[in-house]
DNA sequence: CGCAGTTTCTGGACTGCGTCCAACAATACG
DNA sequence: CGTATTGTTGGACGCAGTCCAGAAACTGCG
């Protein structure tokens, strides 16, 4: 059962060879081919262990949603919606680590990844929303107000990640970043 | 000045065979090959037409963001925020014409085109976002009040813009929609 | 030790997007 | 008719991402 080839190397020595290379040369210039000599190992192999050239910035954060989404799909309606969903996500991020996103987002003009960053975290918002608007509808908002809403708690996080990144992650609590913004859409 | 060789065809009649062609086969299976072909032209004149094979949804969204960016650009600060943004966003969709992405949002499974929409929705979410939230910042909020209120609006936007294409472009006013939509964020 | 089963690694071929460019075609103007 | 301007064309190119068959490394068993 627990037999097989072992892995040549770890997801995040690869994550490390791609952002030392993104930062070298700029994320355009770098190709997966790089990356992959650099650690040691095929082109193909890269795409064993990361979907796209992109991914390498986004395993954590899409963990962290996905676990947010999974919380609020088990969540019980609650009279008090707003206090739910800045739970659930404060409980998700609570083990957020700094890795290679934040190191983009910090470094994000010298690796030329802003339309990347930009784009990328765009999609994160809005699957972050799409994960909030159902419990929010099932509170009973109507639709366009679900919708709003979720948007705006979204958002929020995606601002206080961004914060807490550009301050230099460690430096300023993440969790207190995510109740001030959470705490100011009264 | 004004000489030159003429346009062998339009921005529209390309969209419109590209439409074509995703409602037939769906968004992956076709390429930009197939579209030129149809089209009566070269692979390479496409590329003079469209900047990508997906940018064929959103030019007039972009047009519109385009607008709305300009008219926040120029607004003075009200202490009245909320209703200012609320009449420039409906300023800029006064004018928004049914076109390929209305079309592609009601047959999205069909063109199998559901996450490109998604992924391109989002960056058009996120870029409305960015062009309020400045605006916001010189009323005297805070940063991240003013990003989460900005994702809010934006969120709003693209929900009611969504719902107007889902009831079928022009069955129910897009400015009504708007309107609901934005006046719920209280 | 040899063998079977399992998992990963590898190289190569392939498709398709997007870029670039030099040559060519169609128009306006003088 | 020449010239400037603008658009079109085909081809070559680089790179992301997919697919696959075969080799390699490990486990457990006879």
């Amino acid at each position: 059962m627990s037999g097989g080839r072992p892995h040549a190397v770890s997801r995040d020595s690869i994550a490390e060879a791609a952002c030392e290379l993104f930062l070298e040369q700029g994320y355009e210039r770098t190709t997966v081919a790089h990356i992959a000599r650099r650690v040691g190992v095929s082109r193909s192999s890269f795409f064993n262990y990361f979907e796209s050239k992109s991914e390498v910035f986004w395993s954590g954060l899409d963990e962290r949603i996905e676990f947010l989404d999974g919380f609020l799909a088990a969540a019980c309606p609650s009279s008090r919606p707003a206090e739910v969903v800045a739970d659930a996500v404060r409980e998700a991020f609570s083990r957020f680590t700094p890795d290679a996103l934040a190191l983009a987002l910090v470094n994000s003009e010298a690796m030329g990844v802003v339309p990347e960053l930009t784009q990328e975290m765009a999609t994160r918002q809005w699957r972050s929303a799409a994960s909030i608007s159902p419990y929010l509808r099932r509170t009973g908002a109507e639709a366009l107000a679900a919708e709003g809403h979720a948007a705006a708690y979204a958002g929020a996080v995606v601002a206080a990640l961004r914060a807490w990144a550009l301050a230099g992650a460690g430096r300023e609590s993440l969790d207190d970043l995510l109740r001030r913004a959470l705490g100011v859409l009264r």
